[in-house]
Parts: structure tokens; C-alpha cells; sequence
DNA sequence: CTTACATTTTGACAAATGTCAAATGTTGGC
DNA sequence: GCCAACATTTGACATTTGTCAAAATGTAAG
């Protein structure tokens, strides 16, 4: 197995994956964050937070082997072990209960996204910034406000006076 | 194979999915349209439209066979291809291909999801329903309005409005 | 400790979208 | 043709969120 995956230390700022260009990893994170985030209209949006013992990577561009605007960058020094996308598909050739894994992996993929996409498509900039919190505590501490109201949708000001009725209420 | 998947002529109006069940099918349409929604708040919100070719069903609850609050209801007279989770599941645990088939479905189902939620994140209503027409341009014909309207996550009087811009350009 | 820089908050105002009600348009029996 | 039921548009106004600028706060290096 230790030639099919590679663990590598990375520092902070460090850029895993480069916009407009064909993700040909899986990036499992062992200690550190990441973030997925691509420009649009001048804007930085942040797309997807990858906390320890999580998966990043572009879904888009690893299955459908095609370019993508994201880009993948390490928010605190990181663990990272990454598997090549060939390597997976070999295994996943090879051993059919390693297919399945892959496809239950996918599947709790589309769970995930769906959840964030019911979020997002009809729940309060206040709903969401809730939900966060709940779900993930430590996250303000280690994540930049501007960075998490763009995950969540918002701009940054939102989100400051999101916060600030938060703290005192009515 | 005929006894594995069924195959059903269904009128409009037709509920392939009660709210609140568990979603034990996966629901191939073969003919006609169905629209996914639930209920929040009172309000009622369309959140995929499966026209014919494509695949239909709740896939938090046919993947973690929980619970979920989405329906499926037909918008025309169809003809479903429906395949039972355990028939598919026991397909896959025998052919390996057929798992790889699986795989591959979900990958593309997480594509076809990222790409809805990068328009929600930051795409504003009148971009994502340019979008809407580009990709479909018969649906228009098909479903009402206020389906449309919920399904890109606003108002169907913004809709209407938007769409009023759009016939007289400035 | 203090300067320099980045992050967060606040203010004033603009733009987008929602809400509710009424008017108009469309469709399918009878 | 006419009516009833339903779908769509329009109007007036409220609410939410965005934009831009400035102030306040936090943080790290010398």
C-alpha cells in the first residue's frame, strides 16, 4: 500500500491543487485544513472546508477528467496523504470489494453535497451560519470570517452582523 | 433482467415517494417528468426535476435507508423503470462490472449536483435561469412557473420578473 | 512597547429579492 | 361562447443582503 499513497508534511499557504488544470488526486487530510476555492466576477469563493481525517479534492475534474476553476490550499500545516486517480482505478479494477468501497465513498459524497445544497437552496444566511457552528465548533477559530461566509454564501459583513445579533438577544 | 427492474404506466399527479418513507427504488424515467420536493415552512420547494433518460429518487434516504422529508410526484403521464435498492445492491455484490456501473452513476450524480450547487453559491437568479433555459429550453413548455421558480431557489414573482427583463432587452 | 499589517466590525446607502394583494391571461368543460 | 379553476403578471412596499468606506480591534515582529 505505501507505494499506491504518499504522505507528505505541508506547510500553510501550500497550493494542492492549481486552478484550470486536471485534479489527478484524492487528498486525504491527517492533521491540518484545507480549503477549495475558485474566482469568479474578481470574487474568492470558498467551495469546500477539509478538515483532519476528510477528503479534498475537485470532484468534478477527478471523475470527469476535465479541467476545473477550483483550486485546493492548506490553511494551517498539514498531513496530507494523496492518492493518485490511476492508482485508485487500478484497485478498484482489481479487488471488487475496493469498488464497492469506492462507490459507497461516492455515495456518502452525494449525501454530504446534497445536504449543503438543501442549505443553500432554501435556508437563511442565519439558518446556515447556525448549522455551521453546531456542527463544527472550532472552526472559527481556525478558519478567517471572510473565508467562512463565503462557504456559507454570504459576504463577510453578513456575516459580522449575523454574529453580532448572535451574541445579544432580542 | 425483467424481474429485477418493473416497469410502470403511471398518470400524472401520480407520488412515486411519500415524505417521511424510506426511498427503497431507484426510479428510471422512461418516458414523462417528475419534480422531487418537500415541504419547509409551509412553503413548497421543487428541488430536481428528472425529465425522460435521466434517474429519479431521494438519494440521502436510498443511500443511508433513512428517513427523508423529499416526495416524488409525477408532472405527466409517465412510464417508470422502477429497480429496488436490494436488487441493485445484490447486482453489485455479484458483478463486479455492474459495481463499477454503480460507481460511476454516483460520480456522475456528484458532478451533475456541484455543478447546481456552485449556482446556488454565488450565481445570481437571472444567471441561473439563463442557465436553466440554455440546458432545457422545452421545460418551459412543461412545468408550471412556480415549480421553476423553487427549483432555482427564488420567488415565482421574481421569476416572472426576471423573465419580463429578459423578453425586452434594454 | 510600539509600529505595521491584517482582520473584524460598523455605518450609510444601494440593489436584489420577498410578501401580499389585485389584475390579467389561459385552459378545459358545459 | 361562457364560466370556473388555475397560472401568470403586475404593483406597492418590506426585508434581506450587498457595496464601499472608515473605524476598531487583534496580532506579530522588531
Amino acid at each position: 500500500m505505501e507505494s499506491i499513497a504518499r504522505k507528505r508534511e505541508l506547510p500553510k499557504g501550500y497550493i494542492l491543487l492549481h486552478a484550470g488544470g486536471i485534479c489527478n488526486h484524492l487528498y486525504f487530510i491527517k492533521k491540518g485544513l484545507t480549503r477549495t476555492f475558485y474566482i469568479k466576477d474578481g470574487k474568492d469563493i470558498t467551495d469546500w472546508l477539509s478538515l483532519e481525517n476528510t477528503f479534498a479534492t475537485s470532484v468534478i475534474s477527478l471523475f470527469t477528467r476535465m479541467p476545473d476553476r477550483r483550486s485546493i490550499e492548506l490553511l494551517e500545516d498539514s498531513t496530507i496523504i494523496e492518492i493518485p486517480h490511476y492508482e485508485l482505478e487500478n484497485l478498484f479494477a482489481k479487488y471488487h470489494d475496493l469498488e464497492r468501497l469506492g462507490r459507497l465513498w461516492s455515495n456518502y459524497g452525494i449525501v454530504q453535497l446534497q445536504q449543503r445544497f438543501d442549505d443553500l437552496h432554501f435556508a437563511t444566511a442565519a439558518e446556515r451560519y447556525a448549522k455551521l457552528i453546531q456542527n463544527n465548533p472550532t472552526i472559527l477559530q481556525r478558519v478567517a470570517l471572510g473565508i467562512i461566509a463565503s462557504y456559507l454564501g454570504i459576504t463577510q459583513e453578513t456575516l459580522s452582523r449575523i454574529r453580532s445579533q448572535y451574541s445579544r438577544p432580542e
